[in-house]
DNA sequence: ACAGCTATTTAGAACCATTATAAAGTAGAG
DNA sequence: CTCTACTTTATAATGGTTCTAAATAGCTGT
């Protein structure tokens, strides 16, 4: 099983929702966008199993806490995840509420001038709004 | 009245209510951000009259709309607003969950190489999430 | 100042994403 | 195979936000 190590690895119990929601999440050509909701519609359309909502909360909160992914800064009444967890960026096409990547070469290095004491950066994202 | 023909000139009826949640918000030298939740023990506090929070909500959308507030694109179960609504940028402590200005002399400039046909960026926000 | 119209406020209900709970099920170590 | 800790599950609870419908208050024209 392709998940198998990777969930073992990280110490996650392969659980056969587990790894059926990898299938899911990680079993594409491109990384995508979703919520909890689309992910749970998606579940339904592919699997014939059903998962619980509860665990699709869980996975996906387990899988964000060992960084395969990320959640994406913008306000919205749900979260948006993200399955490309490498560095890079977003436009949020305000007309229709869609995400698209930007990728790192398609934004110029970004200069953050001031400190702050005792902490250090974890990450930089940048949100382009886009409007007609 | 200070406020109130900010208010009328942007079609704004200059209620007590909406004077009164004014003088909370702008009467500052700082700007600063806040949640619904804050504002409404901000307005308990300062304010004998009792302002419903659906008034609030109500407000605050409002102000939104006029661009004299904006939300902080960012992941959290509430929304945050902000009364600097000049563009910039912020720091987001994950430690403590506090928000943190990044005027725009503190980011170098910020370049945008790819387009979107039919749309035009409206607003780039930079959010810094900082750790230990 | 008054009437009439429309915007606004209000309390409370409704909504909906998310989290908590507690019982049943399952993976993995020994 | 057994024990234990982790996981799943249905369901309830939570909490921020929005909706509703009735009461109130600005505003315009007279």
């Amino acid at each position: 099983m392709k998940y198998l190590d990777k969930l073992r690895n990280s110490g996650l119990r392969p659980t056969k929702q587990r790894l059926q929601i990898c299938e899911i999440l990680f079993d594409t050509e491109k990384t995508f966008h979703f919520t909890i909701n689309e992910l749970d519609k998606k579940i339904k359309d592919k699997i014939d199993d059903k998962i619980s909502l509860a665990t699709i909360y869980n996975t996906v909160h387990a899988f964000e806490k060992k960084g395969y992914l990320k959640q994406i800064p913008i306000n919205s009444n749900q979260i948006y995840f993200d399955t490309n967890v490498t560095g890079h960026h977003h436009f949020y096409d305000l007309k229709d509420g869609k995400l698209i990547d930007l990728e790192n070469s398609d934004v110029g290095p970004i200069n953050i001038k001031r400190k702050i004491n005792g902490k250090k950066i974890k990450s930089i994202e940048v949100l382009v709004k886009l409007e007609e």
